[in-house]
DNA sequence: TATTGTTATACTCTATAACTATA
DNA sequence: TATAGTTATAGAGTATAACAATA
C-alpha cells in the first residue's frame, strides 16, 4: 500500500484539530487543576528539564519570548513556578516547579490521561498500537530541535 | 502486542499537541490567505455544508454561539463569508462563502497541505500509511456530539 | 554589540450572561 | 415559552516592536 505525502497531510490535517480540541476542553474541564495546554506543556517541560530557563521553555514549546514570558508569569502568580535570576548570569531566570505546580501537574496529567484512555478504550489493541507507532513517528517529524542551547546553559 | 488505552493516550497527549502548533504556525505563515485553524475549519465547513446556519457550524466545530458568532463576524468583514436570513425563519442565518471565500480556503488548504506534506515526505510509504490508519481511528473517537453539553447549559 | 527577558500594544479565540428578534 | 443569534464583558494566548539589564 502506497500512501501520498499528501494524502497523509490532508488526514492530519483533517483530525488533528479535532483530536486537539478535545484535549484542550479536557484539560480545562479538570478544575483541580485547571490548566490550559500552554500552561500545561510549561509546566512538564519545567519539571523534565530543571532550572529551564525561559528562552530553553519558549524554544520548546515554539513560542516567543513575550509569549512564554506572560505565560509564566501566570504560572508565578499562581505559585505553580518560582522565577529566580541564575546566579552565573544574571539575565537568566532559573524556572522551577513549586510543590503545588507539581502536583497540578500530576494532578492534571492523570485526569487527561483517564479521560483519554477512555475515550480511546473501545479500539481494538491493534488500532492503539497502530496509533502509538504513528505517534512515534510523527514526533520526531514535528518536534522543534533544541540546538544544544539547553545543553550549553547547563 | 498489546497497547494498553493509557499508553495510547499518553503518546497523543504527548504527539498532538506538537503536530497542532506546525499547523498553527503554517496556516498563519500563508499571508496570501491568512487564517487562523477555526476560521479554516469555519470556511471548510460552510463550504461542505451548503446554507449551514450558525448554530450547525458551531456544534461541528465545537464552539459556542458566541464564540462563532464572532469567528463568523470577522470573515463576513473580511468578506469571505454572506451572512444572510433564512426566508422560511427569519431567526437562522443562512451562510454562504463568497468567492473570496472559497479562493482563501482553497489556498490555505493547498498550501498547508503542501507544507506538511513536505515534512512527511521523508517518512516510509509504511510509516505514512500507518498514520494514515490512526488518524482513520481517532476521527469517530474524537468527533463528539455536543448536543447534550449546549442543551443543558441553556 | 549581543543576549535575556519584560513591557506596551494589538490582535484572535473563547466563555458566560444578558439581550433581541422570531417562532 | 423556546429557539437563533448578537452584544457585553472578561480573560487567555499570541505576535511584533520597543525597551532595560546584563554580558
Amino acid at each position: 500500500m502506497v500512501t501520498s505525502p499528501e494524502t497523509c497531510a490532508q488526514e492530519v490535517l483533517e483530525v488533528v484539530p479535532v483530536v486537539m480540541r478535545i484535549i484542550r476542553g479536557k484539560m480545562r474541564q479538570h478544575r483541580a487543576a485547571d490548566l490550559s495546554v500552554p500552561q500545561f506543556r510549561t509546566l512538564a517541560f519545567i519539571d523534565r528539564n530543571a532550572e529551564a530557563s525561559l528562552s530553553d521553555v519558549a524554544e520548546h514549546i515554539g513560542l516567543t519570548l513575550p509569549s512564554m514570558s506572560k505565560i509564566v508569569d501566570g504560572l508565578v502568580v499562581r505559585k505553580l513556578v518560582t522565577r529566580e535570576t541564575h546566579p552565573d548570569d544574571r539575565r537568566r531566570m532559573i524556572l522551577t516547579l513549586t510543590r503545588s505546580g507539581q502536583t497540578a501537574l500530576e494532578t492534571s496529567r492523570t485526569a487527561t490521561w483517564a479521560c483519554l484512555a477512555s475515550m480511546l478504550a473501545p479500539l481494538t489493541d491493534g488500532e492503539r498500537t497502530v496509533i502509538v507507532k504513528a505517534m512515534d513517528s510523527l514526533r520526531p517529524v514535528f518536534t522543534v530541535r533544541l540546538e544544544s542551547s539547553l545543553k550549553t546553559a547547563k
